[in-house]
DNA sequence: ATAGGATCTCTAGTCGCTATAGCTTCAAGG
DNA sequence: CCTTGAAGCTATAGCGACTAGAGATCCTAT
């Protein structure tokens, strides 16, 4: 059995962000030690790697929690799981496009600027108007960039 | 002078948000018809015009409060704005690179999933191991997507 | 005059954590 | 055995950039 320390260091996530899971029902509520300090087993330590990895993958967390019911019922169709990772991919996809354009537009903006007054900057210009710009941008309303 | 449906009419930024804007300093106290409702002029149309491009070319909204202040500001340098510009573009480059990992990583999974069981499922399975993967992720733990 | 839409303020919620404060417990050294 | 310092505990608040709701007020048109 493993202190949160311990399987904080061996899964690459921070104290704080294990328990935060646990709060938000990710992962089990904790075996505790008689000082009542939390304890984790196997299970849970490979539960955590499964969530840290689809992390950095990028998927939300209501999607990992759909992928772990998942993960968990090994009899069942994938075909929900693979919808999910479905689902991502384009979206991965879409903000490719998104911020492939917006690349392309600073790059024009600081290649066309030749670094003097304001009054001339050219990102000061474009950033003003857009009717400078190559391209359209996000037509609906998510500027996450 | 617009009321405030107007201004979001004309400059597709939503009533709550230009609202917003101006609860954090981002743009002026408006002033207040008879009725103790905003009214914008030509020069708030056009700072909020300025904000709305910036966030669609994704910098963030302490970078556009710093080249606000440089465009009041014709007589100085540039170079201000460019560092800002050239640090949003290094920042969109290096999450095209992370987001080009990642759809190479959700490729590969679905092609490798014949959507039978969730025991056969690769989806599930590349997510429980990341040695199946073919690179790295995120060294650092921003994750964000 | 009245209906309805638009606007007002204020508060709370989103997502995925992160940080702080003030406490208790644990492990190692003397 | 005792002390010290690290690690753990709970609870709360904050981040960015908004969005949503409640309940009141105002403005416009018939
Ligand atoms: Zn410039
Ligand atoms: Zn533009
Ligand atoms: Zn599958
Ligand atoms: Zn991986």
């Amino acid at each position: 059995m493993l202190s949160i320390g311990k399987l904080s260091r061996a899964t690459g996530v921070k104290v704080p962000t294990i328990r935060y899971y646990e709060q938000i029902g990710l992962l089990p509520e904790a075996e505790r030690s008689s000082g009542n300090q939390r304890l984790y087993g196997r299970r849970t330590q490979e539960r955590l790697a499964f969530i840290r990895h689809a992390r950095e993958l990028g998927f939300a967390l209501e999607d990992i929690r759909e992928l772990l019911a998942l993960a968990d019922d090994p009899e069942r169709s994938c075909a929900a799981a693979d919808r999910i990772a479905g689902r991502q991919l384009a979206a991965v996809n879409a903000r490719l496009r998104r911020l492939e354009a917006l690349r392309d537009e600073l790059e024009r903006m600081l290649a066309h600027c030749s670094s003097g007054r304001i009054a001339d900057c050219r990102v000061i210009e474009v950033l003003g108007n857009h009717a400078l710009c190559g391209h359209e941008h996000a037509t609906g309303d998510d500027l996450s960039a």
